[in-house]
RNA sequence: GCGCCCGUAGCUCAAUGGUAGAGCAGUGGCCUCUUAAGCCAUUGGCUGAAGGUUCGAGUCCUUCCGGGCGUACCA
Protein backbone atom coordinates (compact mmCIF):
# COMPACT_ATOMS: atom_id res chain seq x y z
CA UNK A 1 0.00 0.00 0.00
CA UNK A 2 2.39 2.94 1.25
CA UNK A 3 5.00 2.18 -1.09
CA UNK A 4 6.22 5.78 -0.45
CA UNK A 5 7.40 4.39 2.88
CA UNK A 6 11.06 4.28 3.29
CA UNK A 7 11.44 1.21 5.98
CA UNK A 8 9.16 -0.87 4.19
CA UNK A 9 10.37 -0.24 0.63
CA UNK A 10 14.25 -1.12 2.38
CA UNK A 11 12.58 -4.25 3.73
CA UNK A 12 11.48 -5.58 0.28
CA UNK A 13 14.37 -3.89 -1.32
CA UNK A 14 17.02 -6.04 0.84
CA UNK A 15 14.40 -9.29 0.14
CA UNK A 16 15.03 -9.09 -3.89
CA UNK A 17 18.78 -8.28 -3.17
CA UNK A 18 18.73 -11.72 -1.04
CA UNK A 19 16.63 -13.01 -4.57
CA UNK A 20 18.94 -12.37 -6.63
CA UNK A 21 21.61 -13.69 -4.40
CA UNK A 22 20.45 -17.03 -4.49
CA UNK A 23 19.75 -17.17 -8.46
CA UNK A 24 23.31 -15.78 -8.59
CA UNK A 25 23.95 -19.23 -6.65
CA UNK A 26 22.18 -21.19 -8.99
CA UNK A 27 19.10 -21.82 -6.47
CA UNK A 28 15.53 -21.50 -8.16
CA UNK A 29 13.38 -19.61 -5.51
CA UNK A 30 10.65 -20.28 -7.92
CA UNK A 31 10.71 -24.62 -8.64
CA UNK A 32 7.29 -25.64 -10.16
CA UNK A 33 7.10 -28.47 -7.79
CA UNK A 34 7.61 -30.58 -5.13
CA UNK A 35 5.91 -33.71 -3.15
CA UNK A 36 5.94 -33.54 0.22
CA UNK A 37 5.50 -36.90 1.87
CA UNK A 38 3.51 -35.66 5.15
CA UNK A 39 1.31 -32.43 6.77
CA UNK A 40 2.96 -31.62 9.65
CA UNK A 41 -0.39 -32.67 11.79
CA UNK A 42 0.35 -36.09 10.01
CA UNK A 43 4.11 -36.18 12.07
CA UNK A 44 2.62 -34.81 15.38
CA UNK A 45 0.19 -37.51 15.39
CA UNK A 46 2.07 -40.76 14.48
CA UNK A 47 5.08 -39.52 16.58
CA UNK A 48 5.66 -42.84 17.63
CA UNK A 49 5.82 -44.52 14.16
CA UNK A 50 7.65 -42.09 11.92
CA UNK A 51 10.50 -41.07 14.59
CA UNK A 52 14.03 -41.70 12.64
CA UNK A 53 11.75 -42.35 9.54
CA UNK A 54 12.76 -39.79 6.94
CA UNK A 55 10.20 -37.44 5.87
CA UNK A 56 9.72 -34.26 3.37
CA UNK A 57 7.25 -31.37 4.52
CA UNK A 58 6.62 -28.40 2.50
CA UNK A 59 5.57 -24.95 4.16
CA UNK A 60 6.08 -21.30 5.03
CA UNK A 61 8.56 -20.20 7.09
CA UNK A 62 7.05 -18.56 10.45
CA UNK A 63 9.77 -18.16 12.83
CA UNK A 64 13.33 -18.40 12.56
CA UNK A 65 16.15 -18.90 15.59
CA UNK A 66 19.41 -18.80 14.02
CA UNK A 67 22.28 -19.11 15.55
CA UNK A 68 25.76 -19.37 13.79
CA UNK A 69 25.83 -22.86 12.76
CA UNK A 70 22.26 -24.15 13.13
CA UNK A 71 19.09 -22.74 13.43
CA UNK A 72 15.70 -23.83 14.17
CA UNK A 73 12.74 -22.76 12.16
CA UNK A 74 8.83 -23.39 12.18
CA UNK A 75 6.86 -23.85 9.19
CA UNK A 76 3.24 -24.05 8.66
CA UNK A 77 1.18 -26.22 6.04
CA UNK A 78 -2.39 -26.37 6.27
CA UNK A 79 -2.87 -28.83 8.53
CA UNK A 80 -0.26 -26.73 11.08
CA UNK A 81 2.68 -26.22 12.05
CA UNK A 82 6.34 -28.16 12.59
CA UNK A 83 9.73 -27.34 13.60
CA UNK A 84 12.77 -27.92 12.19
CA UNK A 85 16.28 -28.01 12.89
CA UNK A 86 18.73 -27.03 10.31
CA UNK A 87 22.79 -27.68 11.26
CA UNK A 88 25.33 -26.68 8.65
CA UNK A 89 27.04 -29.91 9.21
CA UNK A 90 23.84 -31.59 8.21
CA UNK A 91 22.54 -29.61 4.96
CA UNK A 92 26.15 -28.55 4.03
CA UNK A 93 27.95 -24.99 3.84
CA UNK A 94 26.54 -23.78 0.77
CA UNK A 95 22.38 -25.13 1.69
CA UNK A 96 22.83 -23.33 4.62
CA UNK A 97 24.51 -20.28 3.71
CA UNK A 98 21.04 -20.02 0.98
CA UNK A 99 18.66 -20.61 4.47
CA UNK A 100 20.19 -18.03 6.03
CA UNK A 101 19.10 -15.55 3.54
CA UNK A 102 15.45 -16.52 3.92
CA UNK A 103 12.68 -15.01 5.33
CA UNK A 104 9.89 -15.17 7.60
CA UNK A 105 6.93 -15.87 4.90
CA UNK A 106 9.31 -17.79 2.35
CA UNK A 107 8.11 -21.70 1.32
CA UNK A 108 10.28 -23.96 2.00
CA UNK A 109 10.52 -27.96 1.55
CA UNK A 110 12.32 -29.60 4.21
CA UNK A 111 13.76 -33.48 3.64
CA UNK A 112 14.71 -35.17 7.20
CA UNK A 113 14.18 -37.46 9.85
CA UNK A 114 11.85 -36.76 12.64
CA UNK A 115 12.64 -36.87 16.24
CA UNK A 116 11.82 -35.20 19.18
CA UNK A 117 14.05 -31.71 20.84
CA UNK A 118 15.54 -31.93 24.50
CA UNK A 119 12.58 -29.81 25.13
CA UNK A 120 10.50 -32.89 23.58
CA UNK A 121 8.98 -30.78 20.78
CA UNK A 122 8.08 -32.50 17.48
CA UNK A 123 10.87 -31.61 14.81
CA UNK A 124 12.09 -32.46 11.53
CA UNK A 125 16.01 -32.60 11.50
CA UNK A 126 17.03 -31.31 8.31
CA UNK A 127 19.14 -33.27 5.64
CA UNK A 128 18.06 -31.30 2.43
CA UNK A 129 16.43 -28.04 1.91
CA UNK A 130 14.49 -26.91 -1.53
CA UNK A 131 13.34 -22.96 -1.24
CA UNK A 132 9.98 -23.34 -2.62
CA UNK A 133 9.36 -19.51 -3.16
CA UNK A 134 10.57 -16.55 -1.98
CA UNK A 135 8.43 -14.22 -0.65
CA UNK A 136 9.68 -10.33 -0.85
CA UNK A 137 6.82 -8.50 1.23
CA UNK A 138 6.93 -8.72 5.10
CA UNK A 139 4.44 -10.47 6.95
CA UNK A 140 2.72 -9.46 10.27
CA UNK A 141 5.03 -10.97 12.78
CA UNK A 142 3.04 -12.65 15.80
CA UNK A 143 4.91 -14.37 18.48
CA UNK A 144 3.27 -16.67 21.02
CA UNK A 145 4.35 -18.57 24.45
CA UNK A 146 2.12 -20.87 26.00
CA UNK A 147 -0.63 -20.47 24.25
CA UNK A 148 -0.18 -16.76 24.44
CA UNK A 149 0.11 -14.59 21.45
CA UNK A 150 1.64 -11.24 21.21
CA UNK A 151 1.10 -8.50 19.11
CA UNK A 152 -1.64 -10.47 17.21
CA UNK A 153 -2.53 -8.98 13.96
CA UNK A 154 -5.69 -7.48 15.33
CA UNK A 155 -6.50 -4.51 13.07
CA UNK A 156 -10.05 -5.50 11.44
CA UNK A 157 -9.56 -3.50 8.78
CA UNK A 158 -6.24 -4.97 7.58
CA UNK A 159 -7.49 -8.30 8.64
CA UNK A 160 -10.67 -7.97 6.03
CA UNK A 161 -8.98 -6.05 3.23
CA UNK A 162 -5.21 -8.42 3.65
CA UNK A 163 -7.98 -11.75 4.47
CA UNK A 164 -4.71 -13.48 3.27
CA UNK A 165 -2.56 -12.07 5.96
CA UNK A 166 -5.19 -13.09 8.38
CA UNK A 167 -5.53 -16.48 7.06
CA UNK A 168 -1.52 -16.70 7.83
CA UNK A 169 -1.15 -15.69 11.24
CA UNK A 170 -4.55 -15.87 12.99
CA UNK A 171 -5.13 -20.05 13.69
CA UNK A 172 -8.71 -19.56 14.57
CA UNK A 173 -9.85 -17.54 11.17
CA UNK A 174 -8.91 -20.95 8.96
CA UNK A 175 -10.65 -22.96 11.49
CA UNK A 176 -13.44 -20.58 11.16
CA UNK A 177 -14.17 -21.18 7.25
CA UNK A 178 -13.22 -24.64 7.77
CA UNK A 179 -16.49 -24.98 9.94
CA UNK A 180 -17.85 -22.78 7.51
CA UNK A 181 -17.43 -25.30 4.47
CA UNK A 182 -18.68 -28.34 6.85
CA UNK A 183 -22.02 -26.44 7.75
CA UNK A 184 -22.90 -26.02 3.81
CA UNK A 185 -21.74 -29.45 3.21
CA UNK A 186 -23.94 -30.52 5.71
CA UNK A 187 -26.53 -28.84 4.53
CA UNK A 188 -26.92 -29.83 1.03
CA UNK A 189 -26.07 -33.58 1.69
CA UNK A 190 -28.54 -33.23 4.14
CA UNK A 191 -31.10 -31.85 1.43
CA UNK A 192 -29.89 -34.13 -0.94
CA UNK A 193 -30.42 -37.64 1.14
CA UNK A 194 -33.75 -36.81 0.94
CA UNK A 195 -33.93 -36.51 -2.27
CA UNK A 196 -33.72 -33.04 -3.19
CA UNK A 197 -32.23 -31.58 -6.53
CA UNK A 198 -29.99 -28.48 -5.80
CA UNK A 199 -30.48 -25.81 -9.36
CA UNK A 200 -29.45 -22.61 -10.11
CA UNK A 201 -31.37 -19.83 -10.66
CA UNK A 202 -30.75 -16.21 -12.24
CA UNK A 203 -28.79 -13.79 -10.05
CA UNK A 204 -29.35 -11.04 -13.12
CA UNK A 205 -33.30 -10.62 -12.77
CA UNK A 206 -35.40 -8.22 -15.04
CA UNK A 207 -37.77 -8.42 -11.92
CA UNK A 208 -37.33 -8.89 -8.63
CA UNK A 209 -39.35 -10.42 -6.19
CA UNK A 210 -39.74 -12.91 -2.91
CA UNK A 211 -38.69 -10.84 -0.47
CA UNK A 212 -39.04 -7.27 1.17
CA UNK A 213 -35.75 -5.47 0.21
CA UNK A 214 -33.96 -3.04 -2.03
CA UNK A 215 -32.37 -4.23 -4.57
CA UNK A 216 -29.20 -3.42 -6.31
CA UNK A 217 -30.14 -2.13 -10.03
CA UNK A 218 -27.96 -2.23 -12.82
CA UNK A 219 -28.18 -1.34 -16.65
CA UNK A 220 -28.10 -4.46 -18.81
CA UNK A 221 -26.21 -2.77 -22.28
CA UNK A 222 -26.67 -5.27 -24.94
CA UNK A 223 -31.10 -5.56 -23.91
CA UNK A 224 -30.78 -2.07 -23.16
CA UNK A 225 -32.92 -2.83 -19.87
CA UNK A 226 -33.09 -2.23 -15.96
CA UNK A 227 -31.79 -5.46 -14.34
CA UNK A 228 -31.78 -5.94 -10.84
CA UNK A 229 -29.65 -8.33 -8.60
CA UNK A 230 -31.94 -10.85 -6.80
CA UNK A 231 -33.21 -10.09 -3.51
CA UNK A 232 -34.34 -14.15 -3.27
CA UNK A 233 -34.61 -16.83 -5.32
CA UNK A 234 -38.14 -17.93 -3.80
CA UNK A 235 -39.98 -16.91 -7.31
CA UNK A 236 -37.45 -18.80 -9.71
CA UNK A 237 -37.94 -22.01 -7.27
CA UNK A 238 -41.29 -22.28 -6.82
CA UNK A 239 -41.51 -22.14 -10.73
CA UNK A 240 -39.49 -25.32 -11.01
CA UNK A 241 -42.02 -27.01 -8.36
CA UNK A 242 -44.82 -26.37 -10.45
CA UNK A 243 -42.27 -27.88 -13.56
CA UNK A 244 -42.34 -30.85 -11.79
CA UNK A 245 -39.58 -31.00 -9.48
CA UNK A 246 -41.04 -32.01 -6.10
CA UNK A 247 -37.99 -31.57 -3.97
CA UNK A 248 -36.01 -28.22 -5.19
CA UNK A 249 -33.26 -26.17 -3.36
CA UNK A 250 -30.29 -23.62 -4.38
CA UNK A 251 -27.53 -22.33 -2.33
CA UNK A 252 -28.02 -18.88 -3.73
CA UNK A 253 -25.81 -15.55 -3.11
CA UNK A 254 -28.29 -12.91 -2.54
CA UNK A 255 -28.04 -8.82 -3.02
CA UNK A 256 -29.54 -6.64 -1.03
CA UNK A 257 -29.12 -2.86 -0.96
CA UNK A 258 -28.90 -2.09 2.60
CA UNK A 259 -26.80 -1.16 5.50
CA UNK A 260 -23.52 -2.83 6.41
CA UNK A 261 -23.43 -3.50 10.36
CA UNK A 262 -22.55 -6.76 12.47
CA UNK A 263 -25.44 -8.73 11.45
CA UNK A 264 -25.39 -7.88 7.60
CA UNK A 265 -23.30 -7.59 4.72
CA UNK A 266 -24.77 -6.69 1.28
CA UNK A 267 -24.55 -9.75 -0.51
CA UNK A 268 -25.05 -13.00 1.78
CA UNK A 269 -25.88 -16.61 1.59
CA UNK A 270 -29.36 -18.03 1.45
CA UNK A 271 -30.54 -21.29 1.61
CA UNK A 272 -34.47 -21.66 0.45
CA UNK A 273 -35.65 -25.43 -0.12
CA UNK A 274 -39.19 -26.09 -1.14
CA UNK A 275 -40.83 -29.94 -0.98
CA UNK A 276 -44.01 -30.49 -2.68
CA UNK A 277 -46.95 -31.52 -0.40
CA UNK A 278 -45.01 -30.31 2.03
CA UNK A 279 -46.20 -27.65 4.79
CA UNK A 280 -44.56 -25.43 7.70
CA UNK A 281 -45.59 -27.80 9.99
CA UNK A 282 -43.37 -30.54 7.94
CA UNK A 283 -40.72 -28.32 7.07
CA UNK A 284 -40.28 -27.38 11.02
CA UNK A 285 -38.97 -30.68 11.69
CA UNK A 286 -36.75 -30.38 8.76
CA UNK A 287 -35.19 -27.69 10.05
CA UNK A 288 -34.75 -28.57 13.57
CA UNK A 289 -33.27 -31.95 12.54
CA UNK A 290 -31.02 -30.34 9.81
CA UNK A 291 -29.43 -27.62 12.39
CA UNK A 292 -29.03 -29.89 14.82
CA UNK A 293 -27.53 -31.84 12.47
CA UNK A 294 -25.16 -29.15 11.10
CA UNK A 295 -24.28 -28.87 14.93
CA UNK A 296 -23.06 -31.55 15.48
CA UNK A 297 -20.86 -31.75 12.47
CA UNK A 298 -19.11 -28.45 13.92
CA UNK A 299 -19.26 -30.57 17.46
CA UNK A 300 -20.99 -28.40 19.58
CA UNK A 301 -24.75 -28.46 20.88
CA UNK A 302 -24.57 -25.75 23.69
CA UNK A 303 -23.37 -22.66 21.86
CA UNK A 304 -21.85 -19.53 24.10
CA UNK A 305 -23.18 -16.91 21.53
CA UNK A 306 -22.11 -13.31 22.66
CA UNK A 307 -23.06 -13.55 26.36
CA UNK A 308 -26.17 -15.91 25.53
CA UNK A 309 -26.00 -19.40 26.21
CA UNK A 310 -28.21 -21.27 23.18
CA UNK A 311 -28.92 -24.89 23.33
CA UNK A 312 -29.89 -26.94 20.60
CA UNK A 313 -30.32 -30.14 21.96
CA UNK A 314 -33.44 -29.38 23.46
CA UNK A 315 -36.89 -29.08 20.91
CA UNK A 316 -37.49 -26.07 19.82
CA UNK A 317 -40.47 -24.21 20.97
CA UNK A 318 -43.03 -23.10 18.89
CA UNK A 319 -45.42 -19.91 19.19
CA UNK A 320 -47.59 -17.47 17.46
CA UNK A 321 -46.60 -14.49 16.71
CA UNK A 322 -49.85 -12.84 18.41
CA UNK A 323 -49.45 -14.49 21.61
CA UNK A 324 -45.85 -13.09 21.72
CA UNK A 325 -47.18 -9.38 21.04
CA UNK A 326 -49.47 -9.82 23.55
CA UNK A 327 -47.21 -11.64 26.51
CA UNK A 328 -45.36 -8.25 25.60
CA UNK A 329 -47.76 -5.34 24.73
CA UNK A 330 -50.57 -6.74 27.09
CA UNK A 331 -52.97 -6.28 23.93
CA UNK A 332 -54.55 -8.44 21.42
CA UNK A 333 -53.24 -7.43 18.03
CA UNK A 334 -55.13 -9.30 16.20
CA UNK A 335 -57.81 -7.01 14.52
CA UNK A 336 -55.58 -3.61 15.60
CA UNK A 337 -55.64 -0.84 13.24
CA UNK A 338 -52.45 1.07 12.32
CA UNK A 339 -53.64 4.09 14.64
CA UNK A 340 -53.96 1.38 17.36
CA UNK A 341 -50.77 0.20 16.37
CA UNK A 342 -48.98 3.68 16.98
CA UNK A 343 -50.28 4.36 19.89
CA UNK A 344 -48.56 1.36 21.30
CA UNK A 345 -45.41 1.66 20.10
CA UNK A 346 -45.50 5.51 21.44
CA UNK A 347 -46.41 3.67 24.88
CA UNK A 348 -43.23 1.31 24.27
CA UNK A 349 -41.14 4.43 23.44
CA UNK A 350 -40.43 3.09 19.93
CA UNK A 351 -39.62 4.73 17.19
CA UNK A 352 -42.63 5.22 14.55
CA UNK A 353 -41.54 3.94 11.38
CA UNK A 354 -41.41 6.55 8.42
CA UNK A 355 -43.76 4.37 6.08
CA UNK A 356 -46.90 3.77 8.13
CA UNK A 357 -48.51 0.45 7.28
CA UNK A 358 -49.85 -2.75 9.25
CA UNK A 359 -46.51 -4.48 8.41
CA UNK A 360 -44.09 -2.19 9.79
CA UNK A 361 -45.48 -1.49 12.95
CA UNK A 362 -45.89 -4.88 13.76
CA UNK A 363 -42.35 -5.10 12.76
CA UNK A 364 -41.15 -2.93 14.67
CA UNK A 365 -43.04 -4.25 17.52
CA UNK A 366 -41.78 -7.70 17.17
CA UNK A 367 -38.49 -6.12 16.70
CA UNK A 368 -38.41 -4.56 20.18
CA UNK A 369 -40.27 -6.10 22.10
CA UNK A 370 -40.02 -9.70 21.23
CA UNK A 371 -37.23 -11.09 18.94
CA UNK A 372 -34.60 -9.69 21.84
CA UNK A 373 -35.79 -12.49 24.10
CA UNK A 374 -36.19 -15.33 21.84
CA UNK A 375 -33.11 -16.44 22.69
CA UNK A 376 -33.37 -20.41 22.30
CA UNK A 377 -34.36 -22.05 19.28
CA UNK A 378 -38.06 -20.76 18.92
CA UNK A 379 -40.13 -21.58 15.57
CA UNK A 380 -42.50 -18.04 15.88
CA UNK A 381 -46.01 -19.28 13.83
CA UNK A 382 -49.18 -17.77 12.64
CA UNK A 383 -48.36 -14.72 10.60
CA UNK A 384 -50.55 -11.60 9.90
CA UNK A 385 -51.84 -12.10 6.22
CA UNK A 386 -50.73 -8.52 5.60
CA UNK A 387 -47.13 -9.02 5.98
CA UNK A 388 -46.83 -12.54 3.99
CA UNK A 389 -47.95 -11.98 0.82
CA UNK A 390 -46.60 -15.43 -0.50
CA UNK A 391 -47.75 -17.45 1.96
CA UNK A 392 -51.00 -19.47 2.16
CA UNK A 393 -54.03 -18.56 4.26
CA UNK A 394 -54.42 -20.58 7.28
CA UNK A 395 -56.09 -23.93 7.95
CA UNK A 396 -57.89 -23.07 10.88
CA UNK A 397 -60.10 -20.56 8.51
CA UNK A 398 -58.69 -17.91 10.09
CA UNK A 399 -58.67 -15.49 7.21
CA UNK A 400 -56.69 -12.48 8.93
CA UNK A 401 -53.63 -15.40 9.44
CA UNK A 402 -51.37 -17.32 7.18
CA UNK A 403 -48.91 -20.25 7.99
CA UNK A 404 -45.45 -19.54 8.29
CA UNK A 405 -42.74 -19.68 10.20
CA UNK A 406 -40.02 -17.44 11.44
CA UNK A 407 -36.93 -19.10 13.27
CA UNK A 408 -35.02 -16.85 16.06
CA UNK A 409 -32.40 -17.95 18.07
CA UNK A 410 -30.11 -15.95 20.28
CA UNK A 411 -32.37 -12.65 19.46
CA UNK A 412 -31.96 -13.18 15.76
CA UNK A 413 -33.64 -14.33 12.57
CA UNK A 414 -32.36 -17.79 11.12
CA UNK A 415 -35.50 -19.04 8.70
CA UNK A 416 -38.59 -17.75 7.15
CA UNK A 417 -40.74 -20.47 5.62
CA UNK A 418 -44.27 -20.73 4.75
CA UNK A 419 -46.51 -23.14 3.43
CA UNK A 420 -46.57 -21.46 -0.66
CA UNK A 421 -49.99 -20.19 -1.55
CA UNK A 422 -50.42 -22.25 -4.58
CA UNK A 423 -54.19 -20.20 -5.53
CA UNK A 424 -53.32 -18.47 -8.08
CA UNK A 425 -56.41 -16.04 -7.72
CA UNK A 426 -55.55 -15.55 -3.97
CA UNK A 427 -51.64 -14.75 -5.02
CA UNK A 428 -52.77 -12.36 -7.55
CA UNK A 429 -54.84 -10.35 -5.32
CA UNK A 430 -52.20 -10.36 -2.66
CA UNK A 431 -49.97 -8.71 -5.14
CA UNK A 432 -52.48 -6.59 -5.89
CA UNK A 433 -52.68 -5.08 -2.32
CA UNK A 434 -48.64 -4.86 -2.29
CA UNK A 435 -49.11 -2.89 -5.52
CA UNK A 436 -51.05 -0.41 -3.18
CA UNK A 437 -49.08 -0.08 -0.90
CA UNK A 438 -45.79 0.36 -2.87
CA UNK A 439 -48.45 2.83 -4.16
CA UNK A 440 -48.61 4.46 -0.77
CA UNK A 441 -44.88 4.60 -0.74
CA UNK A 442 -44.20 1.41 0.66
CA UNK A 443 -40.28 1.01 -1.10
CA UNK A 444 -40.04 -2.57 -0.31
CA UNK A 445 -43.50 -3.80 -0.93
CA UNK A 446 -43.66 -6.74 -4.02
CA UNK A 447 -43.54 -6.02 -7.16
CA UNK A 448 -46.38 -7.63 -8.92
CA UNK A 449 -44.95 -10.49 -11.11
CA UNK A 450 -47.17 -12.09 -14.38
CA UNK A 451 -44.85 -14.69 -15.11
CA UNK A 452 -44.82 -16.28 -11.98
CA UNK A 453 -48.63 -15.60 -11.71
CA UNK A 454 -48.92 -17.17 -15.12
CA UNK A 455 -46.69 -20.20 -13.93
CA UNK A 456 -49.05 -20.56 -11.02
CA UNK A 457 -52.11 -20.68 -12.80
CA UNK A 458 -50.89 -23.40 -14.80
CA UNK A 459 -51.14 -25.17 -11.28
CA UNK A 460 -48.56 -25.89 -8.28
CA UNK A 461 -48.82 -27.82 -5.38
CA UNK A 462 -49.44 -27.84 -2.35
CA UNK A 463 -46.00 -26.85 -1.34
CA UNK A 464 -43.59 -26.29 2.06
CA UNK A 465 -40.73 -24.07 1.20
CA UNK A 466 -37.66 -22.41 3.73
CA UNK A 467 -35.66 -19.94 3.49
CA UNK A 468 -31.94 -20.17 5.96
CA UNK A 469 -30.13 -17.27 6.20
CA UNK A 470 -26.57 -19.11 5.97
CA UNK A 471 -23.76 -16.62 7.20
CA UNK A 472 -26.23 -16.62 10.08
CA UNK A 473 -25.92 -20.02 11.25
CA UNK A 474 -22.27 -20.37 10.68
CA UNK A 475 -22.27 -17.25 12.92
CA UNK A 476 -24.06 -19.76 15.67
CA UNK A 477 -22.32 -22.29 15.21
CA UNK A 478 -19.13 -20.85 14.87
CA UNK A 479 -19.72 -19.04 18.12
CA UNK A 480 -18.73 -15.76 16.10
CA UNK A 481 -20.59 -12.23 16.64
CA UNK A 482 -19.54 -10.58 13.47
CA UNK A 483 -20.93 -11.53 10.16
CA UNK A 484 -17.35 -10.35 8.85
CA UNK A 485 -15.85 -12.57 10.50
CA UNK A 486 -17.64 -15.65 8.52
CA UNK A 487 -17.52 -14.03 5.13
CA UNK A 488 -14.08 -14.45 3.81
CA UNK A 489 -14.32 -10.91 1.81
CA UNK A 490 -16.72 -8.91 3.83
CA UNK A 491 -17.55 -5.34 2.07
CA UNK A 492 -15.68 -2.67 2.69
CA UNK A 493 -15.68 0.92 0.90
CA UNK A 494 -13.01 0.48 -1.73
CA UNK A 495 -9.64 2.87 -1.21
CA UNK A 496 -9.39 4.78 -4.25
C1' G B 1 -27.97 8.02 6.87
C1' C B 2 -27.05 9.97 12.07
C1' G B 3 -23.96 9.98 16.76
C1' C B 4 -19.43 8.78 19.36
C1' C B 5 -14.42 7.03 18.88
C1' C B 6 -10.04 5.85 16.04
C1' G B 7 -6.00 6.36 11.99
C1' U B 8 1.85 7.43 14.45
C1' A B 9 7.64 2.44 11.39
C1' G B 10 6.17 -3.97 7.96
C1' C B 11 3.23 -5.62 12.91
C1' U B 12 1.71 -4.21 18.13
C1' C B 13 1.73 0.25 20.75
C1' A B 14 3.92 5.16 23.41
C1' A B 15 4.56 10.53 23.13
C1' U B 16 0.85 17.51 29.73
C1' G B 17 0.62 22.22 22.33
C1' G B 18 7.54 22.32 22.74
C1' U B 19 13.51 17.97 19.02
C1' A B 20 8.43 11.64 17.10
C1' G B 21 9.86 6.85 20.78
C1' A B 22 9.75 1.37 22.29
C1' G B 23 9.23 -3.98 21.46
C1' C B 24 9.08 -7.34 17.55
C1' A B 25 10.50 -7.69 12.27
C1' G B 26 14.74 -5.84 9.14
C1' U B 27 20.35 -4.95 8.56
C1' G B 28 25.67 -6.07 10.42
C1' G B 29 28.44 -9.00 14.12
C1' C B 30 28.86 -13.34 18.00
C1' C B 31 26.46 -17.96 18.87
C1' U B 32 25.71 -26.16 16.61
C1' C B 33 18.98 -28.21 21.02
C1' U B 34 16.49 -22.93 20.18
C1' U B 35 11.40 -21.61 20.88
C1' A B 36 8.11 -14.30 22.67
C1' A B 37 16.05 -17.58 21.69
C1' G B 38 20.05 -14.48 23.67
C1' C B 39 24.09 -10.58 23.53
C1' C B 40 26.32 -6.11 20.87
C1' A B 41 25.54 -2.48 17.11
C1' U B 42 22.16 -0.31 13.61
C1' U B 43 18.46 1.25 9.43
C1' G B 44 13.71 2.73 9.06
C1' G B 45 8.56 8.27 9.91
C1' C B 46 6.14 14.38 5.54
C1' U B 47 2.11 11.07 12.36
C1' G B 48 -4.47 8.80 6.59
C1' A B 49 -5.05 13.60 3.02
C1' A B 50 -5.79 18.89 2.54
C1' G B 51 -6.55 23.44 4.75
C1' G B 52 -6.64 26.57 9.30
C1' U B 53 -5.38 28.50 14.57
C1' U B 54 -0.49 29.17 16.97
C1' C B 55 6.12 31.68 17.87
C1' G B 56 5.40 26.27 17.65
C1' A B 57 0.45 20.94 15.87
C1' G B 58 0.82 13.69 16.20
C1' U B 59 -1.95 16.63 19.89
C1' C B 60 -6.63 22.16 18.90
C1' C B 61 -10.40 23.62 14.63
C1' U B 62 -12.66 22.61 9.49
C1' U B 63 -13.26 19.50 5.31
C1' C B 64 -12.22 14.98 2.94
C1' C B 65 -10.65 9.52 2.88
C1' G B 66 -10.81 4.83 5.53
C1' G B 67 -12.26 1.96 9.80
C1' G B 68 -14.58 0.59 14.62
C1' C B 69 -18.76 0.85 17.94
C1' G B 70 -23.81 2.25 18.57
C1' U B 71 -28.31 3.62 16.13
C1' A B 72 -31.37 3.62 11.78
C1' C B 73 -32.45 0.98 7.38
C1' C B 74 -32.53 -4.31 6.59
C1' A B 75 -37.95 -9.21 8.66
Amino acid sequence: MNEQHNSLKQIIQGRIEKLQTLKNDGVNPYPHHYSPSHQSADIHANYTELEGKTVRVAGRIMSMRKMGKASFCHIQDSSGKIQSYVRRDDVGEDSYKHFKLLDIGDFIGIEGYVFKTKTEETSIHAAALTVLSKSIRPLPIVKEKDGETFDAFSDKEQRYRNRHLDLIVNPDVRKTFVDRAKILSHLRSYLDNLGYLEVETPVLQPLYGGANARPFKTHYNSLDQTYFMRIADELYLKRLIIGGIDKVYEMAKIFRNEGIDRNHNPEFTMLEFYEAYGDIYSMMDLVEDMLRTAAEKVGKLQLNWGDMEIDLSKPFEKKPILELLKDATGEDLGNATVDELVTICKKHKLSIPDQLNYGRLLDELMRRLVEPNLIQPTFVVDYPKEISPLAKSHRNGDPSLVERFELFIGGAEFANAFTELNDPIDQRERFESQKRLMEEGEDEAHPVDENFLQAMECGMPPTGGVGIGVDRLVMLLTENRWIKDVILFPALRSVD
